[in-house]
DNA sequence: ACACTAAGAAACTCTTAGCTG
DNA sequence: CAGCTAAGAGTTTCTTAGTGT
């Protein structure tokens, strides 16, 4: 464990979506489609902010979390819960089990 | 003038912005306080995606635009512009206006 | 299992200078 | 003036391998 603290918005949103899902910095990766052996560290380092996301990437993390891209920017804590909450509300299903159903089906 | 069309969200946004204020490409990158040696072919360059902006200067071009950062990764083109409308109301001044003003007490 | 990191390899962006309308 | 771009210099990220909890 030991997480270390985000340095700046996207990794703190980044690392916020993930936890609401239950998800590891490596399961996480795999969903965006990054390859096993490097998915954990490549997370850490974007969740920690030593990293940038590039856009590709950006996509690809938003649609396995469920959030339109502008999520992880809102800087308002109060107004991205808003916005999470709307956007998961559409999706009937639990998205984490949706999520590592995805992976065990590999 | 010939512009090029932008290849992602963010460029698209970034130009939309820009062009509301009817800003040149070199004096936005001013405003946003890079060298004016460099200030309109970085600036040409984000807004037709051939390059991705840094978060520290992601922010500085928000704050030149008077926009939230999230508004640059809105992907409704409805709710993009309600969202620049929105951020601007709170500022009586023009914003171009300011933004020329600035400029010239260099 | 989970989160994180150093170091060299790989990929990207920046500056300069110059081109087009 | 306004927008765009090639190429080498400069900077960042990526992969690998490994640390510590």
């Amino acid at each position: 464990m030991t997480e270390k603290c985000p340095a700046n918005i996207y990794g703190r949103r980044l690392r916020e979506a993930r936890n609401s899902y239950g998800l590891s910095q490596e399961k996480l990766g795999i969903a965006a489609r990054l390859d096993q052996s490097v998915a954990g560290s490549r997370v850490s380092r974007y969740e920690t902010g030593k990293h940038e996301v590039k856009l590709g990437l950006q996509k690809l993390f938003a649609k396995a979390l469920a959030l339109p891209l502008k999520y992880f920017y809102i800087e308002d804590d109060e107004e991205a819960r808003l916005i999470a909450e709307a956007s998961r509300s559409d999706k009937p299903v639990k998205l984490k089990e949706a999520i590592e159903r995805k992976l065990k089906g590999k």
